[in-house]
DNA sequence: CCGATACGCAACGGTCTCGTTTCGTAAACC
DNA sequence: GGTTTACGAAACGAGACCGTTGCGTATCGG
């Protein structure tokens, strides 16, 4: 009998050192980090970085994008807490996570990958967008939603178009603002801007 | 005395071929549009798509780089003309201008690198960016200014920000927007939602 | 025609990465 | 102890590109 029967059979021999795994993904996610692309990734420096054999990578991974996919997708999106006190101030909590996330060039360098690779790998893309966008996008869409309910919103806006305007006008200035960190208020700044409308 | 004295002498020899200049620059681009990055470039794939050899390309680029910084800059901004007829038509027209250009795979690949690849080749963004992006954005600029003016935006409008609003949730649609071609009345329906705001 | 330069093509030595294999060792089970 | 599998390290042959060189030809000025 063995001692743990629940599910499948523990298989013979050595088992496989999660340690390893959670190097070899680190590594991965460092290199990504230091600006590395998908193709100029190398399962040698990955090996190297890890302190790992190259043996060991392919027996878990078959070839690197299967391996990249994985390591992307350990990403978790990191949802702030919402207060739900207005909903302009859990827009800009929410904006606010990006702004501090677009300063750490780990994420800024996978959300490189991501956005710049969907033509070469769609389901990398795929798996990162379900993985670690769709959660913030659908704390963002019942933000809205509960004010068009409440009135603090227009009752006839379109919601998606509502979270375009919040989150574009946040991408935009990750890409094409001003070089640097970007300031503590643009959230708020952001916010104020979408909600009030350009018309006088 | 020579036929062009205009200048700089004009250098003994079989002068460079035009043809070839332009048939490297193109396949550069096409090869870019296919969905290869910067790195994935190879100059062998570039002069057997040019069909020209490899020693034509290194007379004239001493790197890769350089050369895709040549090539990229021979993209010129299309301004589509503006009506001025009202600061809501015009945006409407600039907006549309990057839809077309949204659905051309080559024009999708090429801001794939530029957004991509920013902390890696920075001068390559920085000529990309004077050369073909900063004309529509002065447009745009120009645009906003004129609507304050007049009193068809409000007159307390953060010019900047009003532009951020506009191309950000275009920018946001281009990427994270649903699969496929974007709806022709995008546009429009973009610069409403901008113009009225989020609140009631 | 002559000298000079550019052309396309093919080949070179060199480096890098690939994915695989071999080796001796380590860790689990019986 | 014996079996089985995983481990890190090293080496392998194959292939892609690199940047350079040599070759025969083409195109200019004089």
């Amino acid at each position: 009998m063995s001692i743990q029967e629940s599910g499948a059979a523990r298989p013979a021999g050595r088992p496989r050192s999660e340690k390893a795994e959670k190097a070899i993904i680190e590594a991965t996610l460092d290199l990504i980090g230091e600006g590395m692309g998908v193709s100029e990734l190398s399962i040698e420096a990955i090996a190297s970085r890890a302190g790992v054999g190259k043996t060991t990578i392919y027996r878990r991974w078959s070839n690197k994008e299967d391996l990249v996919v994985d390591a992307l997708s350990t990403l978790k999106a990191p949802v702030p807490p919402l207060t739900g006190t207005s909903v302009r101030d859990d827009l800009i909590s929410l904006l606010d996570a990006m702004r501090e996330e677009s300063g750490m060039a780990r994420s800024r360098c996978v959300m490189n990958i991501v956005m710049g690779e969907t033509d070469r790998h769609p389901r990398l893309t795929e798996r990162f967008i379900k993985r670690a966008i769709e959660p913030r996008r659908q704390a963002m869409r019942e933000v809205i939603e509960r004010g068009v309910a409440t009135g603090e919103l227009r009752p006839d806006l379109d919601v998606d178009m509502g979270m375009a305007l919040i989150s574009g006008t946040m991408l935009w200035h990750t890409k094409w603002g001003p070089a640097g960190d970007l300031p503590a208020d643009l959230p708020e700044r952001i916010v104020d801007a979408a909600l009030a409308g350009m018309a006088p």
